[in-house]
DNA sequence: GGTAGGTTCCTTTTT
DNA sequence: GGAACCTACC
């Protein structure tokens, strides 16, 4: 029966062809779809899903492979109200039906926890951040005393990042040091060591990082009759932002299906930007060429998005770069409005220019939800914040510190983890160290004392109580006691835990209420997953991004700016965009200019930054930049230039303008007073 | 030997 | 504001 395909006649020619491609077809190529900024690339991801969905395919066997589990949602809610249509079926049903559907690092590790049994895994393990994992590397560190080396050993980030990089570009260490740790190179036999003892210890713990979810989900597809039983989940593999895939991850979709039969990669290399997590534009140039046929290759290059002037600008930046597919995005949004490249005085100026600039925007009818201001690095936003805050203008800010990271956070999921897994020694370090009188030393041997016990819960109660620990010490035993045997619901037991801990944070910190609101805001979020061992794993694979994304924040409903990295703005859109700090220094940020590499990649950032505008873009350029702890000089300011990557040339394709308007300001000459204070203001607001 | 508290340095981007 | 390192105290 031919389904209904009015849905296909909003698309253009070119989606219309990504949507199609292949349904009917007995032996169908892969696809690659090079989707540029704007293009409707999650709405032709959508409807291609849904197609194939109306066209029989079974959404219980796709594997959809998106970069953040916002980015899953949003692409669940389109097929669902397309298919939703077409088929006739009540809302959630093909939402629900799409379970394989998330990120890289969440989809394995639900096959590993499914596949666990085979590979010799217990599915248990628990999963550590980033953070932990250093942790764990710390202590590694310290036990084969490479802290005590009489050359500064690399720190504990350091090493996670080294053993990182060459786990996710398959790279050899060796290579990796050459390449990206030249500083550490001498230190490369140390490193292995150091490595396969971290490697032990996670083994020894039943832990896996981040890289690991990776990693033995490639192993397990290196053995044949697993990899038989993986691949036979899946009629179709569609994977987004395939730009910011690392050679592991295309190593998986490959022996996935190394035909490339039912694949789907969607991309825009012009927009990789995760170089630094070893992401590699390769994997997209190179798509079409793995297999035999060649993938098909479909462009999408009308924006839909941006005005032509705004497109124009942000061509010209990308249209610098060395090696990309070639395609101009063009657009029929007209408007008379350039780009604008504003010059302030410094970052006072900027931050007063940009509260200007959104509170005028709002008056003529574009809500603050509808403008963002873009920036390369989470603390430069600092003195927006304290301005925005002054002014009573609300904001959400994307990227940066997490909820999860603040300290009392992440002890309580410490003690969570600690219980749903006892060998998790990085947990039981941290639970143990947060009772005064406990440091290091003395947790190090409680866990060893209760190191491989069957039941954990009751050798802690035979360890001798350390005597500065005092009832906080009993108190452990009875609670650790508590979540071993399960006898409390989830998510009860948080109470529990947050009953132990509270003490322990006033005695701790200044600000214990505020904290102790936090904890009971985690017990609100714990209450939305159905057992500690999901809530736990996904809130590591998958965190809040930003306080709104957190249940029970009065900001639902209400009217906010947002504010973002330019990383995490990736996908998203906005009416008025403003982008902090356009000068070098900032973007190309000053430790990313080592290598052409790191260079291009700030490059396609700003190029990222410019084309999340729809109606207005304003790149700020302060002359005189601030810079804190500068490793000789200490706190300075900086004459900074505008972005080498709008040369003078470009700047016919923006609007020149000074802010504030007035008597422009020479940058060498101290700026008159300014009115201590305005009174007309002042009377004013009296009423 | 171990812990608590002070000092100094440094601070990209994220699953 | 945090981590690494140093020093004073138990």
């Amino acid at each position: 029966m031919p389904a209904k395909t009015d849905y296909l006649e909003a698309l253009n020619a070119n989606q219309r062809l990504a949507v199609e491609h292949g349904v009917g077809h007995p032996d169908p190529k892969p696809l690659l779809v090079i989707a540029g900024a704007g293009s409707g690339k999650t709405n032709t991801l959508a409807h291609r899903v849904a197609h194939l969905i109306v066209n029989g395919a079974d959404p219980r066997r796709m594997l959809l492979l998106t970069f953040s589990r916002r980015a899953a949602a949003e692409m669940a809610r389109r097929v669902e109200r397309i298919a939703g249509k077409v088929l006739g079926l009540g809302s959630g049903a093909v939402t629900d039906a799409l379970t394989w559907s998330g990120t890289f690092h969440g989809i394995g590790a639900r096959l590993l926890r499914e596949h666990a049994h085979l590979i010799g895994l217990d599915p248990a393990f628990t999963i550590h951040d980033r953070e932990d994992s250093a942790d764990l590397m710390n202590l590694v560190r310290h036990e084969l005393k490479f802290s005590e080396t009489t050359t500064r050993f690399p720190t504990k980030g350091t090493c996670l990042a080294i053993y990182s990089r060459a786990v996710n570009a398959q790279a050899d260490l060796d290579e990796v040091l050459k390449t990206v740790f030249p500083w550490c190179a001498m230190w490369s036999a140390e490193l292995r060591t150091l490595f396969g003892a971290y490697v032990a210890a996670k083994q020894a713990q039943n832990v896996l990082d981040y890289d690991d979810l990776l990693l033995y989900w490639a192993g397990m597809m290196g053995e044949p009759t697993i990899a038989a039983q993986v691949s036979a989940l899946f009629d179709h593999i569609l994977v987004d932002e395939y730009q910011d895939t690392n050679r592991l991850q295309s190593a998986i979709l490959l022996a996935l299906r190394p035909d490339g039969r039912g694949m789907t990669v969607v991309g825009d290399d012009a927009q990789s930007i995760y170089s630094f997590r070893a992401a590699t534009v390769r994997n997209i140039l190179d798509f079409p060429g793995a297999f035999t046929p060649p993938a098909e290759i479909v462009t999408l290059d009308r924006n839909y998005r941006s005005t032509q002037p705004i497109l124009a600008a942000a061509n010209a930046v990308i249209g610098e770069a060395t090696e990309r597919f070639t395609k101009n995005l063009w657009s029929e949004r007209v408007s008379e409005a350039k780009p604008l490249l504003v010059t302030v005085k410094d970052e006072a100026d900027q931050v007063g220019y940009i509260a200007k600039s959104v509170l005028e925007a709002r008056e003529l009818g574009t809500p603050l939800k509808q403008q963002a201001v873009l920036f390369r690095t989470a603390s430069h936003s600092g003195p927006l914040e304290i301005e925005l805050t002054r002014r009573n203008i609300p904001f959400v800010k994307f990227g940066g510190l997490k909820f999860l990271d603040a300290a009392h956070i992440k002890d309580v999921l410490a003690v969570l983890r600690w219980a749903e897994n006892p060998k998790d020694r990085v947990a039981g370090f941290r639970v143990l160290q947060l009772m005064p009188g406990i440091g290091p030393g003395t947790a190090g041997r409680v866990l060893d004392a209760i190191g491989n016990s069957t039941d954990p819960a009751w050798a802690l109660g035979e360890v001798p109580p350390p005597l500065k620990a005092g009832q906080h010490w009993p108190d452990l035993v009875t609670m650790v006691g508590r979540l071993a045997s399960r006898e409390t619901a989830w998510p009860l037991e948080l109470g529990y835990v947050r009953q132990w801990y509270e003490p322990l944070l006033e005695h701790g910190y200044e600000d214990a209420s505020i904290r102790v609101a936090d904890i009971v805001q985690l017990e609100q979020i714990a209450g939305g997953y159905p057992s500690r061992n999901r809530f736990l794993t996904e809130l590591t694979l998958d965190p809040p991004d930003a306080t709104s994304d957190q249940p029970g924040v009065p900001l639902r409903d209400e009217d906010y700016l947002i504010l973002s990295t330019i990383h995490s703005a990736k996908g998203q859109e906005w009416k008025s965009v403003h982008v902090l700090n356009v000068v070098d220094g900032c973007i190309p940020s000053d430790l990313g200019t080592g290598t052409t590499h790191e260079l291009e990649e700030e490059r396609r950032l700003l190029y990222v930054a410019m084309t999340r505008a729809k109606d207005e873009l304003h790149l700020l350029v302060p002359q005189r930049f601030y810079v804190t702890q500068q490793t000789r000089n200490g706190d300075r300011h900086l004459y900074a230039q505008r972005t080498r990557f709008i040369p003078r040339v470009m700047t016919t394709l923006f609007e020149d303008i000074l802010w504030p308007p007035v008597a422009p300001i020479r940058a060498d000459v101290r700026p008159a007073q300014p009115a201590v204070v305005d009174m007309a203001a002042r009377m004013r607001g009296m009423w």
